[in-house]
Order: C-alpha cells, then structure tokens, then sequence
RNA sequence: GGUCCCAUGGUCAAGCGGUUCAAGACGCAACCCUCUCAAGGUUGAAUCCCGGGUUCGAUUCCCGGUGGGAUCACCA
C-alpha cells in the first residue's frame, strides 16, 4: 500500500489537495429541491451544430422550468482538433439564440470555476492521485503499436475489444515496476481499473427513455492523457460532480458509454447525476436517414441559418416543435413565440431523431417575420443585409425609410403578407421598387402577354397614367381599373368574361397585368394598390412611358 | 460484426387494451376567394414494418424477425 502512495506522489508530485479539499472548495449549491442544474458542454472545434442548439434549447428550458441554472463548460482538452477562437464563436451562436448561459463559460458568473477544462488540470489530477493512491486508477505504457495488435488480436478472434482482463497488461505491473518505469521516463497514460463484468447487465434510467439495459463496463479506460489532459469520460465525471449538474442532457450517441461513467461515479462514491440522453437530429440523404453532419449538410452548422437569415425565434421554435410536439398547438393556441412561457417538459420529448424539416421551419420563419412590425423587420433586414446581403444594403442604405414602407405592405392587415421566409428572400422580392434593379430586370424585355396587341398595351397604359387617381381608396381605385379596362374592350370580372369571351379583349386581369409588369417588370409583385402608393409618382410615370417606348 | 436505442401518413407526431371512420401541424393536390403573387378558406389523398403470442379484444403488452440509427480512440 505505502508502494502505492510513493506511486501516486510520483505521478502528482505537486499536487497537495485533497478530493476533500475540494469538496469544501465546492459546496452543494443553495436551492430548491426541485431545481435542476443542467449544462451544455460543448468543445472548441468548430461552429455551433445544429443538434448542439438543440441540446442546448433542451437544457436550458429544464433548468429555468425548474429554477434551476443552465452552465456553460467549455471542453477543450483535445488540444489537437481545438480550433483558435471557436469557444467565444459558440457562445456568441448561442447568446444569438437568446440561449444565455446563466453561468460558467463565457459569462462573468459562477462559483464553481474555472469552467473550462483546460484549467481545471489540477482538479482532475486531485482525484487521479487519490485513485491511484487506492489502486483504482494506474499508469500504462503501453504503445499505440502494441494496442494496435491487442486489437487485432481482439478482431481475429471476434472478442470485445479494448483494454480489459488479461489484455490489458499494465493493470497487472506492481507499483514498484510502475515506479521504476516512470524513472526511466517512459511515457505514460492513466487508466481507471475497471471492476465490471461486461456479462453483467444494469439497468439504468434515463429520463427519456426510461430503463435501459445495458452491458456493465469492464474497459479499462484512459483517464488521463499523456499530454496531461483528461479525456472527455473522465472530466466529464468529475466536473458534474464538482460543478453539481443535476441532469446530464447529451446527444444519444453517449448511450454507450454510460456504463463507464457510472462505474466511475460509483468508484468515487459520488450520486451520478440524472441522464437524458436526447434525440439526433437526422437528414434523409439517399432514402436513408443519417445524423446532421457537418460536413455534409450545410443546415447542420447554425451559422447557416444566420447566412440565409432565418430569424434565431424561428429556429428555436421549430426545435421546440421537436422537442416538445405539444408546443406547436400551444403556441397557436396562445398565438405566441415565447418560448419562455410554455411548459417545457422533458418527459415528452420525442424518443427517435427527427429529420430536420427546412419546409416546416420555413413555416414557423414566415409567421414569425410576418408578425414583426414594420420597422422591426426594416431593422433586422438591415442587421442581416449588413452581414451577409451587401445587394440588399445598397437598397437598403438609399433611403430607409422608403425601404420600411416597402416592408409595411399589407403587414397591419389581420393576414399579414407572408413573403419572407427569411432575409435573404427579400432582395428579389423588393428590388424592382429601386430604378437601377428595375432596370436590370427590364434589360431583356417586358414579359407582356402577346396575345394582347401592342397599341392597346399602350393606349390602356397612356390612359392609366394621364388618369390614374392616388386619393381613392383601395375598393374606389380598383373599380377606376375596371372602368378603365372596360373602355378598351376588358371585361370588369371574371364572369361576365367566361359567359361571352369573344366580345373581349380580356379581363380586368389582364389590365392589371399590363399595370404590374409596366412598373415592376414582373407578371408577380405585391398587391399593385401599394405599389402605386410607394414608388414616387414620376417614377411611376417614366417607368410607363419606357414600357410603352419599348414595347 | 458485437452491444445498445428506435419503429403510426412524405415530414413532425397525438394515441398510452375496447366510439377514432387512427387527432393536429408542415408539405402535397383540388376547389373557393382573388388584379398576379404571398396569404386566407374549404375539401382531399396519405400512416399503425412483418410474424407469432397474451387477451373476449390489440396501433397500444410480450417474444422473434426486419428495417433505421448510435457506438465500439491517448475525439468529444
């Protein structure tokens, strides 16, 4: 046993603390019972993935339902794949989310610092040292080749494979041959000694999905890197304890090595903390359903939906619509997208990844947008187009305020307008509104109907603008129209064109038709009454003019 | 391949042994409305993976199969 302490301080020559030390360092946090402490864990090698948010959408509505608290910990301890930068990117993708941290990374909150791993070296080797100290961790040296081969070996003769029993050698060496090795300088890592059986089963609960049985762990697993580092197992284990997360929330994918976190949680004679393991978000690729990937599927990074401005509300909403299908009806019920007062519950989550539905989000996105005031959603398209959208600045930029009424179409109405599924969607939409854009769109011709004779396009269209009259009122205006069309040979409505289509040269349609295409230079454009009350009078007039001239 | 998870329409899903002709939403189709479009309204097509049990009775419970997913690192 003393063999085992000279190992132990050896190993952590400077480290003095105790897991006692700090135990009291982290006392259990002051609230009520019910109050879950949840986290989002992510690590600093990449944007913010789309299942990430989700993860995080989740945890943090357990912990405010709950009154609780949603941490931040950032997990860089893959020094290798961390990418410079990218742990300030995530928090900022989430703070977009209105998803704050209430504490930890990227907040000036918390106690049970430091929230990044990377810091918390000491912490880890605390407890490493007192495992060490009771045999239940130890140093292995072995080579990547020789666990190469054990592997091999382990393939061939179809046994489970890892470092376990008899193959893992390092577990047998006495703490004296460890001792004398280290002296030697050879390189080492630290491995957990596992006491399970994989024969034995558990049974476990996970908070989704209710009992899982699952095969007891028997690797022993590296705990702590030769770079000094933990690895995800073992910090995990040890931050949720220190940090007193309630409920674990991750990705299912973390289903598997479970077994190895609780054998370490029972090691410790520490409480494991409740798991919920949640749902992958899924896309179908080829008729097969696959996890979101990054690589793959550009709608897996949230910064996707940033670039082609979907509102962050109808992101979250639609994650919500996944995570709790309730909600959907709830929130037409409540005719709200405040995701704050619905009762969010963990219970109902869904048990089988979604497939991510861009045409439902589209959905949420439009009546999300479509019940934004004018000016809100003049100063978001102005946000958005500063970042990604430079065509619509320069529209943007040449008047607001023309660019706010543009936006005001038909938006006051008990219906609004549902034009925009996104910001980006806007530039195309609104752009025959700026003479320059107008221009371009004209440059190959007017797409009038052929049917329909030049003169009388022209006549209608000379007509209309020597008479059109801006006071009316919409009902008032368009009747003008049907006059108008009526005195060059136009039917005033449908019906009356149906019952004797050879008397006229068409219907009032087509008048409107000629009006639309004469001033936008498409056969489809908002509703043509507020066209004509934003687009200045002499721009109406030259633009009727050029089209008759044209031709 | 081993292990684990999952299984209701194209998608998200209600359902939790017996009035449900199996909700609702998105999408799709048709029609209505309509100056076009975006909407809005009405209607419609479309689902319980298969096979055994248990039961008077299974979409619902159990078992097996099939299918899909996840995981098997000094990555998280």
């Amino acid at each position: 046993m003393d063999k085992q302490i000279e190992l132990a301080e050896l190993m952590f020559p400077e480290i003095k603390e105790t897991i006692g030390d700090l135990e009291a360092k982290y006392p259990p946090r002051n609230l009520i019972e019910s109050a879950e402490i949840t986290r989002f864990a992510p690590s600093p090698t990449g944007y913010l993935h789309t299942g990430s948010l989700f993860t995080s959408l989740v945890s943090y509505y357990l912990a405010k339902s709950t009154k609780g608290v949603f941490f931040v910990r950032l997990e860089d301890t893959d020094t290798k794949r961390e990418i410079k930068g990218a742990g300030e990117a995530l928090i900022k993708e989430l703070k977009n989310f209105n998803i704050a941290p209430m504490e930890g990374y990227g907040t000036d909150k918390g106690r049970y610092a430091p929230y990044e791993q990377s810091k918390r070296a000491s912490i880890y080797k605390t407890v490493i040292k007192e495992l060490v100290k009771q045999g239940l961790a130890y140093p292995c040296f072995c080579t990547p080749e020789e666990l190469d081969e054990i592997r091999q070996v382990q393939e061939k003769t179809k046994q489970l494979p890892g470092y376990y029993g008899s193959y893992a050698k390092c577990r047998y060496l006495s703490a004296e041959d460890a001792i004398k090795l280290i002296k030697e300088g050879k390189p080492y890592v630290v491995r957990f000694r596992s006491n399970g059986n994989h024969n034995n089963k558990i049974r476990v609960h996970d908070e989704i999905r209710g009992d899982i049985d699952i095969s007891e762990n028997e690797l022993d697993v590296v705990i702590l890197k030769s770079d000094g580092l933990p690895t995800y197992h073992f910090a995990h284990v040890v931050d949720d304890h220190f940090m007193k997360t309630t409920t674990v929330t991750r990705g299912e994918e973390w289903i598997s090595s479970l077994p190895i976190h609780l054998e370490m949680f029972k090691a410790l004679k520490w409480k494991a903390p409740k798991f919920a393991h949640l749902p992958l978000i899924n896309k179908l690729d080829n008729g097969n359903k696959r996890k979101l990937s990054k690589r793959k599927d550009p709608e897996a990074a949230v910064t996707y939906f940033f670039e082609e401005g979907y509102p962050p509300e109808a992101v979250l909403v639609y994650l919500m619509s996944i995570a709790n299908s309730n909600f959907e009806e709830w929130m037409i019920a409540n005719k709200s997208f405040d995701l704050d007062k619905f009762p969010f519950s963990i219970h109902k989550m869904s048990l089988d990844g979604a497939l991510f539905d861009l045409d439902k989000l589209a959905y949420f996105s439009k009546e999300f947008l479509a019940h934004l005031t004018a000016d809100e959603m003049s100063k978001r398209a102005l946000e958005y187009a500063k970042k990604y959208d430079p065509k619509l600045l320069a529209l943007i930029n040449k008047d607001i305020a023309y660019f706010t009424k543009i936006m005001n179409i038909e938006r006051d109405k008990e219906n609004p307008r549902k034009d925009y599924a996104k910001f980006k969607d806007i530039y195309n939409v609104i752009r025959f509104f700026y003479d320059d854009e107008y221009n371009e769109i004209i440059k190959n011709g007017y797409p009038f109907n052929p049917n329909i004779k030049k003169e009388v396009i022209a006549n209608v269209l000379t007509d209309f603008m020597n008479t059109n009259d801006f006071s009316l009122n919409e009902q008032d205006w368009f009747n003008t129209v049907k006059v108008l069309g009526e005195k060059y040979g136009f039917a005033s409505d449908r019906k009356a064109y149906k019952a004797n289509k050879d008397k006229y040269l068409g219907m009032v349609s087509d008048v409107a038709e000629m009006i639309r295409i004469a001033l936008t230079g498409n056969k489809n454009s908002p509703n043509l009454y507020y066209v004509l009350h934003i687009l200045p009078k002499e721009t109406i007039n030259n633009r009727i003019k050029q089209a008759i001239s044209v031709k």
